[in-house]
RNA sequence: GGGCACGUAGCUCAGCUGGUUAGAGCGCACGGUUCACAUCCGUGAGGUCGGGGGUUCGAGUCCCUCCGUGCCCA
């Protein structure tokens, strides 16, 4: 009878549609520029996905941000708009430079040994054999986005933009090298940006010692988290203010051991709290030193070198590194009598995001954007609301970050990335360019033929050129047709936590070089977290692998779980129980559809009258109702409770009540044919509505109904081919609140039966009789007296409804739903005690609502809250009132 | 030190601009072999929304404060 199994096999489903998705061109805009029926003024929609790092393995936040924007790009490819989600990764400097290192290392080399061309020949090579794995892990969450148009950071075409965007910042000024204090990973050899540094609360000793004054025996206490800096000291500081240390204000200190002359200045900086009060000054090797430094003129001593072991500077010390030096420069000041005590410290300990060794702030010749005028442009465009944040507290962060924000450090010491275009005449001229060849000209120009250049040695920071994502990707800075059609880009969809590293330096640099915003909207989405709230680590063992839980439970099952547990901007906790319970959901959408297409199979034609009855007014209206309120949720960014939204309506309405009613109408000649056509009306929508949640299940299911159905019911626009560029269900408010009304009356009565039946214990296969007195609805129960009957198993000729009560009922249980009661004649030995027990106590609670809402519409609630509200509360004591009458009617006669 | 978020049923989470005895899924209890589905159906128990104070006719939903958790920035 039907050929449809009864559980939806993903594993059969997922890949063969997204292959036939793709082949389709499905992916692609409907209208682009290499058409030839482009229309320039279609309307677009476009997202720029944040490209993974080619190093990267698919994790939870990669789902998280295809479930969300394939959400996005789906609703509005259904919507009609020329739709562009462009795909891609990018070359993450530092991580696919360790990777290739690693690999180097065990077959015993290293970078150096093999030199740079070596290197960046087998970076590619392992990029092009790694690299397409990410982007085939997207493909298994049903990310529909347009591959042709799939980007590389390393791309030719990127990378000229990379060095376009360097030119024209260094020409304009906004790009300059120098000194300057920066954070230097030792490990990594390469200096970090301050976004790549994370703070730890760490256990430590604050370490007590004597600085000594020259040419005295008095000293000045100070404590330091540091000692090794000691040897790169330049001052010593005390507060102003301070009484204690007044006194040594522009005396001399001598360095320990080494017995540099250094100054003791006074700075408001210092806390008197701290520590002893006084402050040793290490402008080498901390930031804030280097900006006290900075004011009082002192000289900047660098103490460590790039492997962080002491330079020539220490003294007896050079050449230890950091640790080492700090024990035996304290053991040494022991022995001088220099030191006092050491006390444990929390401590804020600096460390590499990457590989996470402590960071080393030092001096280093580096290259530097001068942020701020780009920071004005990016803070500007979010206050004008050119570009919108969701949610909108982020644009505070946003806002407070790019206030105090500075100079941003792109150069790093790494060989994967792309190189600086700047080139170094033998006396030192610099020549910005686009290649070697213009910087040659230029060159020439300025100091004759007879000259050699050097390419800086140093790459890019990775961001830099992510940064510039949004139009490098759509052909920038050639003016292409995509470029003038698909910018600025529509939606920028990604975690909160690159929005510094990623979203505002987009933000910047796509004012910058394209005049316009990037994007307009920002939507942000929290981090997936284990169970218990924890993140996700290698080290804990709780990290759920997506790739797993899409084998056991399917895709659409994950997807939807991300889509409807989480809330924009806040974290969620995955639970694996929800991916099964939404894998239930998708099961439960196939077979109510295998019912569907099983009927129309097993049904032939025959006409039938086109009356509607209740239940299909009401199936209709609420369509029309789930349809108005999906869609306003999705343009509202309220994504999730779309999804419940939609959930809630396919199990809860269409499966749980009009399916089960249809049975009874199809068996009836008179509305079988259209019962069937709204059974189809009311699924072929649906799964459209479902689709951007779950579009496996929904697009190999549609197409099968599309089959089933070919002339019989034909959509109002016709069948499109497939349900990805199906028309987005528009819901017109419906105007039939009387059906929804009625309906909801008839359910409840069914509900309420279904409940007494429950509790007396009465089998499910045991029919019994029942009577119902009702005024207003008795004209819509008798004419619904077939689903009573069905759907509350009632015994079909022991069933009377009566608009008055005549109190000629014979019964054994009493029931009422607002106005309408309900007597039961069940045949078996009801506990008149139970049931007298049941009453009581329903009259009970009704008399504890009719208080409490007396007195309610006695307080000055009555004249202060709206009309409708009032009305609310007036009807519903009205309808309590008259139950608790009935009840206790009844209640009288069960005690005679 | 500054800022933000979270704390709602045993568990994982919804609850939009405040509207009046709080919702879902899972779990639990009871009952179900009817031809869409046991990855199911029906029924039920279970929170007064972290504590306290305030604004309001009315607060889980706004304000203050305290406690707890997490995050960001310095």
């Amino acid at each position: 009878m039907n050929n449809i199994p009864k559980t939806y096999d993903f594993k059969s489903t997922e890949e063969r549609l997204y292959n036939w998705w793709e082949e389709q061109g499905y992916f692609k805009p409907h209208n682009q520029p290499q058409n030839e029926d482009f229309n320039p003024n279609t309307p677009t929609y476009v997202i720029a996905i944040p490209p993974p790092n080619v190093t990267g393995e698919l994790h939870l936040g990669h789902a998280m941000f295809v479930a969300m924007e394939d959400l996005m790009i789906r609703y509005h490819r259904m919507c009609g708009m020329s739709t562009l989600w462009i795909p891609g990764s990018d070359h993450a400097g530092i991580a696919t430079q360790l990777q290739v290192e690693k690999s180097l290392a065990d077959e015993g080399t290293n970078r150096e040994e093999i030199g740079r061309t070596n290197f960046l020949e087998r970076a590619w090579k392992w990029k092009h054999e790694y690299g397409g794995k990410i982007t085939n892990q997207l493909r298994r969450l049903g990310a529909s986005c347009d591959w042709d148009r799939e980007r590389f950071t390393l791309d030719e075409g990127l990378s000229l933009a990379v060095r376009q965007a360097f030119v024209l910042l260094y020409k304009k000024g906004l790009i300059y090298r120098g000194p300057r204090l920066i954070n230097w990973s030792p490990g990594l050899k390469t200096a970090v940006s301050d976004l790549e540094v994370e703070y730890s609360q760490e256990p430590a000793k604050l370490y007590y010692f004597k600085y000594p004054l020259k040419d005295s025996d008095e000293y000045i206490p100070v404590a330091t988290t540091r000692p090794e800096t000691i040897l790169g000291d330049t001052a010593v500081a005390v507060h102003p203010e301070d009484e204690r240390y007044l006194q040594f204000v522009g005396r001399t200190a001598l360095v320990p051991i080494i017995g540099r002359e250094i100054p003791v200045i006074a700075d408001e900086y210092v806390d008197q709290k701290f520590g002893t009060g006084a402050l040793k000054i290490t402008p080498g090797h901390d930031p804030n030193d280097y900006e006290i430094g900075q004011r009082h003129n002192l000289p900047v001593i660098s103490v460590l070198d790039r492997n962080a072991k002491v330079t020539e500077v220490g003294g007896p010390y050079v050449g230890l590194d950091r640790f080492e030096a700090r024990k035996q420069l304290w053991s040494d000041m022991r022995d001088a009598n220099l030191t006092d005590r050491e006390e444990p410290h929390m401590l804020n300990v600096p460390r590499t995001q990457r590989g996470g060794e402590i960071v080393e702030p030092m001096i280093s010749t580096q290259w530097f954007v001068s942020i701020q005028p780009l920071a004005e442009a990016a803070l500007k465009a979010v206050k004008d609301r050119r570009i919108v944040i969701t949610p909108a507290r982020f644009e505070k962060t946003y806002s407070n970050w790019l206030e105090n924000i500075r100079d941003w450090c792109i150069s790093r010491q790494l060989w994967w990335g792309h190189r600086i275009p700047v080139w170094y005449a033998p006396d030192g001229s610099i020549f910005c360019a686009h290649n070697e060849e213009e910087a040659y000209r230029e060159a020439y120009e300025k100091l004759g033929e007879d000259i050699t250049l050097t390419q800086d040695e140093d790459v890019l920071d990775t961001w830099f050129s992510s940064g510039l994502w949004p139009f490098s990707t759509l052909g920038w800075p050639e003016e292409t047709d995509d470029l003038k059609y698909f910018y600025p880009t529509t939606m920028l969809e990604t975690g909160y936590d690159i929005l510094f590293f990623w979203v505002a330096r987009m933000i910047m640099m796509g004012i910058e070089f394209t005049g316009q915003v990037p994007f307009k909207q920002v939507y942000l989405h929290g981090l997936v977290r284990d169970e218990q709230g924890r993140k996700m680590s290698k080290t804990l063992g709780n990290v759920i692998d997506p790739l797993k839980v899409m084998d056991e439970y399917g895709t659409d099952a994950l997807r939807f779980t991300l889509l409807t547990g989480s809330t924009p901007g806040n974290d969620m906790n995955l639970s694996i129980d929800r991916v099964k319970a939404n894998r239930n959901f998708a099961n439960k959408i196939w077979n109510a559809s295998r019912y569907v297409i099983g009927k129309i199979n097993a049904i032939p034609y025959n006409e039938s009258h086109n009356e509607l009855s209740l239940a299909d007014r009401w199936i209709l209206a609420r369509l029309d109702q789930t349809c108005e309120t999906c869609t306003r949720l999705i343009e509202q960014h309220q994504y999730g409770q779309a999804g419940t939204t939609a959930y809630e309506f396919i199990w809860g309405e269409y499966a749980d009540w009009y399916i089960e009613i249809s049975k009874l109408q199809l068996v009836n000649s008179r509305t079988t044919e259209t019962t069937l056509r709204i059974l189809v009306d009311v699924l072929d929508k649906t799964l459209r509505l479902l689709h951007p949640f779950v579009p496996f299940i929904t697009e190999e299911i549609w197409q099968q109904l599309k089959s089933t159905c070919q002339e019989r019911f034909v959509p109002e626009n016709g069948w499109p081919e497939a349900l990805i560029i199906a028309p987005w269900p528009s819901g017109q408010v419906s105007d039939a609140p009387n059906d929804v009304a009625n309906f909801n009356h008839l359910a409840e009565i069914i509900r309420t039966i279904r409940n007494a039946r429950s509790e007396h214990n009465i089998s499910n296969t045991q029919r019994i009789g029942a009577t119902i007195i009702t005024s207003d609805h008795y004209e819509m129960i008798s004419e619904q007296q077939h689903i009573l009957v069905s759907l509350a198993k009632i015994e079909s000729d022991r069933i009377e409804i009566k608009s008055v009560d005549d109190s000629s009922t014979s019964t054994d249980i009493s029931l009422v739903v607002s106005t309408t009661q309900i007597y039961l004649d069940t045949n078996e030995n009801i506990d008149t005690e139970a049931e007298t027990a049941r009453i009581e106590n329903e009259i009970d609670t009704l008399e504890n609502q009719i208080e409490r809402l007396e007195k309610l519409l006695d307080s000055p609630f009555a004249d202060k809250a709206p009309k409708n509200v009032v009305e609310k509360e007036r009807q519903r004591l009205t309808e309590h009132r008259a139950s608790r009458d009935t009840l206790a009617k009844r209640l009288q006669e069960l005690q005679q």
